[in-house]
DNA sequence: GCGTGACTTCATATACTCTTGAAGAAGTCC
DNA sequence: GGACTTCTTCAAGAGTATATGAAGTCACGC
């Protein structure tokens, strides 16, 4: 099986490294630093719990158990333990990959962002650096469309003059703070906010500035 | 079935938000971004899949698809479609809940540091700079916000005026140590703490201030 | 070159926060 | 209870942060 599994998974683009006994595996996942680990409950010298439970200690990697006890209290505790999955053999290699993916997906999650964002009756598009408001486009420059987007990506959260200036300039800028007032300035200009109370980006006295949360 | 699972995760802890439909799924989900987004297959005017798909180009929310086809294929079709779990049903709530902590805990990331702290009823969201008494929003000032945060990072703790004074301003602080008190008496007055019998900022007599342990 | 647009800086007005000291209340110790 | 220390309260002035308009710098295309 184990073999079976080596092929399919290589066949479908990943690489794979295999070990016997949970010993062998936690040596390899310490040298390797795999992104993904696919765990049998029953191991030689060391169950695949323990395997998971060390693991988790030092990595962040995705876990998938593998197992062929479907007993309920079995597949919560290896969730509760720190895997990811849980699949019960019998299970199709294609939804291993599928759900390998789809991990991995997670995993590099963060990272990529979503193409556009809609806040209120504001459609960001990264992908085309442009801002509708109410269907109609508003032309921003490119430092106002980054500081935007850095905002409204998190809405809420505070971030300060020096944080905007990094994301959407060079991250070592070492100018002066004051100018992201300026950008701000034009920015809730050209999105209509009124400065007195802005519906887009408010002022958070003493740190810097936020995305208004709608309610 | 819908309401079984209302109300079961919502005893698991959970702060769970229902919608019938498709439409009103997408809708409740873009106004009040959930973390979680448990989703049927089966919906009336909208399918899961295709509730999956939209929520995916503007949110980055964990989804588990929850459905009663059993087929491979399906499956595969909703993991690469951008859910993170597919569960067949019948399946039990205990696993639902399981692996949506699981999924929570990869959602929360790397960064296991959490932004925010929760005391008593008071929440202090170190990334909003913001806290909150039951709900509501209290105003608070940098200098108090700071001061606040310091104190409730170790509840217990005793710190003097001067240490919370460089903690909240410069380290190099050298001015006026009863200006903490000024400090102090606002922030009582903005928690609503009485000051003769504080919940949350209490005086310790020769040493200074701390934040109650409750428990 | 010159004009244009984008970004930065400066000066000033305005808004908000922090500090201060003194008086009185509360706590501590003998 | 008395003497002493420490804490709380208060309001006004000093201090700091932000908004704004205008001007300066720079790169780019014509």
């Amino acid at each position: 099986m184990l073999e079976e599994m080596h092929a399919f998974l290589q066949r479908e683009g990943f690489r794979v490294l295999t070990a016997v006994t949970g010993k062998e595996a936690l040596a390899i996942a310490r040298s390797e630093r795999p992104d993904l680990v696919v765990l049998d409950w029953m191991l030689p010298e060391k169950s695949g719990i323990d395997v998971c439970r060390e693991l988790r200690q030092t990595s962040n990697c995705g876990i998938i158990m593998v197992t062929a006890r479907s007993d309920e209290s079995d597949k919560i505790v290896g969730l509760e333990i720190g895997a990811d999955d849980y699949l019960t053999k019998p299970f199709s290699l294609r939804e291993l990959a599928s759900r390998l993916r789809a991990l991995l997906r997670r995993l590099r999650g963060p990272e990529d962002r979503p193409t556009f964002l809609e806040r209120d009756n504001l459609i960001i598009s990264e992908a085309k650096c442009q801002v509708c408001k109410d269907g109609r486009e508003i032309q921003l420059t490119p430092t106002e469309f980054k500081i935007l987007y850095t905002l409204a990506a998190r809405p809420g959260m505070v971030f300060s003059r020096l944080q905007l200036l990094k994301a959407a300039l060079a991250d070592e800028y070492m100018g002066y703070e004051r100018t992201m007032d300026s950008h701000i300035r034009n920015l809730r200009r050209k999105l209509g906010d009124d400065p007195a109370n802005p519906r887009y980006i408010q002022t958070v006295y003493g740190f810097g500035y936020r995305f208004g949360e709608q309610s």
